[in-house]
DNA sequence: CAATATACTGTATATAATTACAGTAATTAT
DNA sequence: ATAATTACTGTAATTATATACAGTATATTG
């Protein structure tokens, strides 16, 4: 997906917030006064332009029937199993998506991640959880972080980090701490956890 | 606020699911299509009168201008610390209220109540935590319900219950199980929980 | 028993809105 | 250097949409 003008940035930005100032979008002609073009036209050309790349769908004939293109539409992924290898939000991992409800978790959520195992069940987090997972590269001592160990993907509290020594550890008593060494595994980030969802209790 | 008749609410959730399928608003046409009306002038006729009863609102002259109330519009209370006495959704209780993304949590949920105290964390739920409540006044045992006794709001798992004997367990080997005589005790099920959410980790 | 509400059909019209056509000008890609 | 893209103005036609007016019939409320 092409990259968007500043101008088209612009005017994507006006219909989301008008959908959410109204509960529908806009026309063209609300489009053009609120950018103070002097034709609706102009802003038909800019839709026509955002709809070529693919950021929003017009529906002929329809009036303000223009549909934000899932990608725009706050959509969260939920990210289930994930396969060896790939980056963790390559499409074979979604599960689904869910619309993101900005006023329910207030943090900055980035994908939702289905917890496997018991692990982390002494700090509430138990399996088929739905941990809300925000992007990070360097977390912080005493996180819950998702980690990348050698393509193999975790939930743990981090409790140490130094250049050669990182310790995750397991908040369940049955399981003992892990220790990497990340000039000698493969080791990273995947960011942190700042929310969590029960969906069947 | 008044309540609808059986057409006026079938019209209405027509509206709400044209929002959720498209968008934005459907037109009288889209309305009397659906329905079966011959005269897009029923379901002018018919918005006027949802209008009238509080449950939309119809900007006048905008097309697809039906802007649906607040209390139409998916909002889930969350209830905080419940006053002695009242109901449980009184006014007062309400510490915000949350917009409902079905697909988030597809079970049925009334309200959310944050937890307080720490007598269910072996089942991973914690103090500050939000639980998913669905209104129901017969739970069933092994399930966790929201209960009232002698105006107390708890929540607690329900292991037993017949007319002279209601068992419940805090999920925690700290505390023990509490038994209630109902003919002797005031008690009553506000719902069990359905879902659990917790906002800071 | 009259007034009001519900639940429509049917016609008509003003206006709201999309969208085609014809330009201008500057910038960016090939 | 030429084509394509961006960023508009300006006009106008067609279609989409809201909405008024005039009815019909039944049910409910004061």
């Amino acid at each position: 997906m092409k990259n968007l003008t500043k101008r088209q940035e612009e005017i994507l930005s006006l219909i989301k917030s008008h959908i959410s100032d109204f509960g529908f979008p806009p026309t063209r002609a609300d489009i053009a006064n609120k950018l103070g073009f002097k034709s609706p036209n102009a802003a038909e050309r800019h839709l026509r332009a955002i709809e070529k790349k693919g950021f929003i769908k017009i529906l002929s004939g329809a009036s303000r029937g223009i549909v934000l293109s899932e990608s725009e539409s706050d959509e969260i992924p939920v990210i289930g199993l994930v396969a060896a290898g790939g980056p963790i939000l390559a499409q074979e991992n979604i599960e689904k998506t869910i619309p993101k409800s900005e006023n329910l978790l207030s943090t900055n959520i980035d994908y939702y991640l289905r917890v496997k195992g018991d692990s982390m069940v002494d700090v509430g987090i138990f399996e088929e959880d739905l941990i809300g997972v925000s992007k990070s590269k360097d977390p912080k001592i005493g996180s819950i972080v998702v980690a990348r160990i050698n393509e193999e993907v975790t939930v743990k509290t981090l409790v140490e980090f130094s250049k050669n020594k990182v310790v995750l550890r397991p908040e369940n008593q049955n399981y003992d701490d892990i220790t990497i060494n990340p000039q000698v595994d493969d080791l990273a980030f995947e960011g942190f956890c700042v929310a969590l969802v029960r969906e069947s209790i």
